[in-house]
Parts: C-alpha cells; structure tokens; sequence
DNA sequence: TTCCGCATCCGTACCAGTGGGTATTTTTTT
DNA sequence: AAAAAAATACCCACTGGTACGGATGCGGAA
C-alpha cells in the first residue's frame, strides 16, 4: 500500500513518515507540506490513502479533501487534527472521509487507523466518536437562524455598531436591535461573548485565523 | 546530554523522539505530553535541555519555562511552536529561552537548533528572526499582559460582569474597570469583540468548548 | 384561507461598560 | 535605595446596547 501524507508542520511528517514505514502492509509513504505538492504526488504517485491535516495553509485540508474525493473516488482519506470542535468534524466528514485521529493521540492510534481503512472499515479517536454520538442524540440546534439573522452576526464581529450595521443592510437601527434581541433567543446565550462562542462552535462566522 | 520533550501532540512526539536519538552528542531523550510529568521529570531525569511546546493545556508553555528558569536556571529551553504571532513570540522569549523553532520548519532545523543552544549559543527559525529585527527597528510600546488582566481576560470570556469579576477575584469593580481599560490598550482594540478577536488569535484563553 | 415565520419598525427606562482622568500601595527590577 | 511596573481604587459624563413593551406587511405552508 501507498500513503501520502500532508502537513505543514514538517517536523511531525518526518517522524511520522518514519513510523508509518515500520508498518508491514505498507509499502511506501510519500510527505509533503503544501495542497499544491500533494495535488502533484496524487498523479505520480497514486497512493491509496492520504493522511492529511486540516489546517493546512491556502485551501485548507477540508478543500484539498474534497477535491480528491471527486477526482479520485477510490482513495482513501484520513485527517489528522489537533481540533475537535464540532463544526470543526462535522466540515471534515462531510467531505466523505473514512478516518479522524487527533494529534494528541498516541502514534499507534493513527497505525490502527490506517489498518483500519485499509481494509475498508472506519476510524475516529474517541472524542470524535463522542461528537458524533452527540450529534445523533441532539439533532441540529445550529442552522436555525435566518439568512437575515446570520449577516448581522457576521457585522457584530466584524466590531460594528447597531447603526453602522443598520447602515450597512439599509434597515433602521430598530431593526437591528430586533436581530439581535432574536439572535440571543434563538442561541439561548445572554452576553456577546456567548454570542460569539456559540458562533464560532457552530462555524457561522467567517474569518479569525 | 540528556533532553527532555513537552507537547501534547503525542503523535509528534513519537517520531520526534526517535529523531532526535539519532544525534551522537543526545544520550537519552524522555518524552511527556502535560506539564505535571514535565516537572516530575525533571527531578528524577534532570535534563540539560528542554524543547517546549507553546499551547499545551493548563498554564501553557510560556508559564511552564518560567518555572524551570527560575527552579534550575542552568536548563536550556528550546520552544518548537506553531505560533509566529509577534505577541506570542515576545512573550516566549521574555521566559529567557535560548531558542525557537517554527514546527514547519524541517526537523533538520530543530536539531541543529539542539546542537547549538548545547554549545551555549542561540537558535531561531528565519520567521522569528525576522520579527526580532523588526522590533529592534521599531521599538513596538506593544506591551504583554500582566498575569492579573490575563485573569481578569478569562473572566470576561467567562461572560461575567465587571462586578462579578470584581467579587471573583477580591477586588473592587473599579479595578476591573481598570484592568479591562488597560487590556484595550495593550491589545490595540476598543470593542468587546476585538478583545475577544487577539485572546483567540494569540491563544490567551483556554479553549471555548 | 388561515396561520406562522420572517423581516421590518418604534418608544422608553435602565444599566453596564467606555473613556477621560488621578492617585495610592505593593511588588519587582535595577 | 531608587526607579519602574503592577495592582489597586476612585470620579464622572456619556453612550451603546438591554429589557420591557408593543406594531405592520408579506410570502409560503397547512
């Protein structure tokens, strides 16, 4: 089997390339750093299954992710993340993923994931596995909010006043108010900070980072 | 020469391990993932050098490091980070740490970075290098947090009110006021949101779950 | 057709936080 | 011991958003 790994952090890949390699069932790996490189090694190279991070710079892993999955359908993909908020598993396994490990993880837990999917089956670390339990038992609190609701959010954090949003969508300042006043209802949150919280967890914001 | 390696990524630290072994002047290396087994350490392997993690849970590198400086100041500190934010970097640096790495550099890099902070000298990726000569040039008021606004900073992400910090912390509202009217200077900001904006972007606050 | 969600708008009282200060005590650094 | 930094506390005018109230029109679902 071939893997192709992708993460900025070439420091990980090297001892991460080195470990995979003790693998019986693997035949080689090639590391790369950027989404560019890796989108080069996926003709050369033609692996099996890519082991990649998120946080990748530019398009990010999700996009990356997404990109082979409709291209090369058969391959095989696992991310490798030191995130696990929510909105976070949620845009990755949407992509159509078979595999999540954390970073915080020991190394053997990524071995076992790469067995794992290898053989067809699926992996996640156990926090990821707890997300999704929850995800099941608590369906969806997230896209409730309007279309309307969701751009003045998107002002509040971009440190706009009540006015100057009101300005800015050609409503009245009354409006805004209303939006806002919703905005807390709906996320059952009090404080902007909450606010903010509960925007980020649920990824309605974009930006930061 | 005996090291020491802090990160919570375990999957780092595996493959970093192994790399670093491959040194002829490295006799042992001892790997944790919290900063309680880093000092446990410390006592029974007594390292000469240490190479940090910045974002481990808890206090956090940065607090970690001022710890053994000030407990042994004979250990050298080595922080491998995937910060390049110049607050982040002042801040390290301020702990009197002879060295930082980006973790995207090359591990070559990191072990060359070994080599010569064990030869009494300095090491710092070309980023970080590139940010201390630009403070030298422009002399930056950009001042770090005090321990008591970092405190007062989580509260405020803890969506208490000035008076419920005040009563949190021993201390008059008034004072909070204070504390809070110098975090926007330092930080350069003047809403609630871009407050929340640097904390997150610089990791001041433990994570939002 | 009726009903509901969405978006729009308004008033008023209230209060938490802002922004401009000043100033003392304690701690740390030099 | 002197100087600098940190932490403490206060005053006060002001503003932005909150918490109550309400209200209208419009389009799609039942």
């Amino acid at each position: 089997m071939k893997i192709l790994l992708l993460d900025d952090h070439k420091i990980l890949l090297d001892g991460l390339k080195f470990l995979i390699l003790g693998q019986q069932e693997v035949d080689s790996v090639e590391a790369v750093s950027t989404v560019e490189e890796a989108m080069q090694k996926l003709e050369s190279f033609r692996p099996e299954l890519i082991v990649s991070d998120i946080s990748v710079p530019k398009e990010g892993g999700i996009a990356f992710a997404k990109n082979v999955k409709s291209s090369f359908p058969g391959i095989k993909v696992i991310f490798l993340s030191m995130h696990e908020e929510p909105y976070m598993v949620k845009e990755a396994l949407s992509t159509g993923a078979e595999g999540y490990v954390l970073k915080k993880a020991a190394h053997e837990e990524l071995l076992k994931a790469i067995k794992e999917v290898a053989e067809g089956g699926m992996f996640f670390s156990a926090e990821i596995q707890k997300i999704l339990i929850r995800r099941m038992a608590f369906p969806e609190d997230e896209k409730i909010l309007t279309v309307r609701e969701k751009e003045v959010l998107e002002l509040i954090f971009e440190e706009l006043s009540n006015k100057e949003i009101g300005e800015r969508l050609f409503i009245s300042e009354r409006t805004v108010e209303t939006h806002r006043k919703n905005l807390y209802t709906k996320t059952k949150t009090n404080t902007l900070v909450g606010l903010l919280k509960f925007a980020l967890e649920n990824n309605l914001i974009s930006g930061l980072h």
